[in-house]
DNA sequence: ACCCAGGCGGGCG
DNA sequence: CGCCCGCATGGG
């Protein structure tokens, strides 16, 4: 069976959850318009909004999408949402014991995303020291803003700014926002990012350059990097390490003890090789959601 | 009230 | 190098 298949007005997709991929806190900014109820899902790309609704499971599903442009707007959903990954594989490697299992059988369908780099770049130099839920008030504000408004159909959305439009924003203004100590970082990124690194440049770079490059803006350090490289470049080997997946690891596997960080990327690249990235982002969320739950592993 | 959050840079030993 | 500390802010 083949991995998804492109029909005149939408996508079939295999192995893919809509709902896990979009509340598992990955970039974060098209949750603003999403309906679980009616599976709609509309989000901005390329100064045009996408407008879909999916339906069906996790194992066959399709999206619907309405407008102009389709040809462009399914390439986007198949490469934004991985559907080109053969998830059977990746499942057949990441799942090494119980604990990966159960968080395959909880989250079946859960994809890692690919966004626009200078966006991912701006959410995870807010993430830094942060919860999810103030990191997503915070970016929403930047893009009610500074982002410029989209109309299609009936439809209007913002746009995510570019970090030349946020030339002007000031310290002030991310503060404003609610990025709190974040706000230098993100204003001297923006700059950064204009003047001196070409975040699109490095698209077709690999891992080690990408992150290499990633951490001369002041404010990125290995773990953003890491979410970047990841999120923002679909860099499958990259292992973001935060506090739930650094917990998670050690009760799971170490008894509870306390690892280093560095050792904990040693013991991920063994066990999960290049798909330790998709073993991460189930990692997290299960532990995540189980700790909430207060569950004990 | 207290603690924590998808960490980082800087300073010190 | 490794370790430790402060950091803005809002929600539990």
């Amino acid at each position: 069976m083949s991995l998804y298949k492109l029909t005149p007005n939408g996508v079939e997709t295999r192995l893919f959850d809509l709902r896990h991929t979009l509340e598992s806190a990955q970039p974060l900014t098209f949750f603003s318009d999403y309906h679980e109820r009616k599976g709609t899902l509309s989000y901005v790309a390329d100064k045009r909004i996408i407008d879909t609704k999916f339906s069906g499971t996790a194992d066959a599903g399709r999206f619907t999408i309405k407008g102009s442009a389709l040809a462009a707007k399914k390439k986007d959903i198949l490469h934004r949402f991985r559907l080109t990954d053969d998830m059977e594989d990746i499942y057949s490697r990441i799942i090494t014991d119980q604990f990966m299992q159960d968080a395959v059988r909880n989250y079946r369908g859960m994809r890692l995303t690919i966004n626009d780099p200078w966006e991912t770049t701006l959410c995870y130099i807010v993430s830094q020291y942060n919860n999810v839920k103030k990191i997503r008030g915070t970016v929403l504000k930047i893009i009610n803003r500074f982002g410029t408004e989209i109309i299609e159909g009936k439809k209007t959305a913002r746009s995510f700014p570019t970090s030349e439009e946020l030339a002007d924003a000031t310290e002030r203004d991310f503060r404003e926002c609610g990025a709190g100590f974040r706000a230098k970082y993100l204003k001297s990124a923006a700059d950064f990012c204009t003047n001196n690194l070409n975040l699109y440049k490095l698209q077709n770079k690999g891992y080690a350059e990408i992150k290499e490059s990633l951490m001369e803006i002041d404010g990125v350090g290995d773990k953003v990097a890491d979410c970047i490289a990841l999120l923002g470049y679909g860099k499958s080997e990259a292992f973001p390490i935060d506090v739930w997946v650094k917990r998670t690891l050690e009760r799971v596997y170490f008894k509870g003890k306390d690892k280093k960080i560095k050792y904990l990327h040693k013991f991920a690249e063994h066990k999960w090789g290049n798909d330790m990235g998709y073993a991460q982002q189930y990692l997290f969320w299960q532990g995540r959601q189980m700790e909430k739950q207060n569950v004990r592993l």
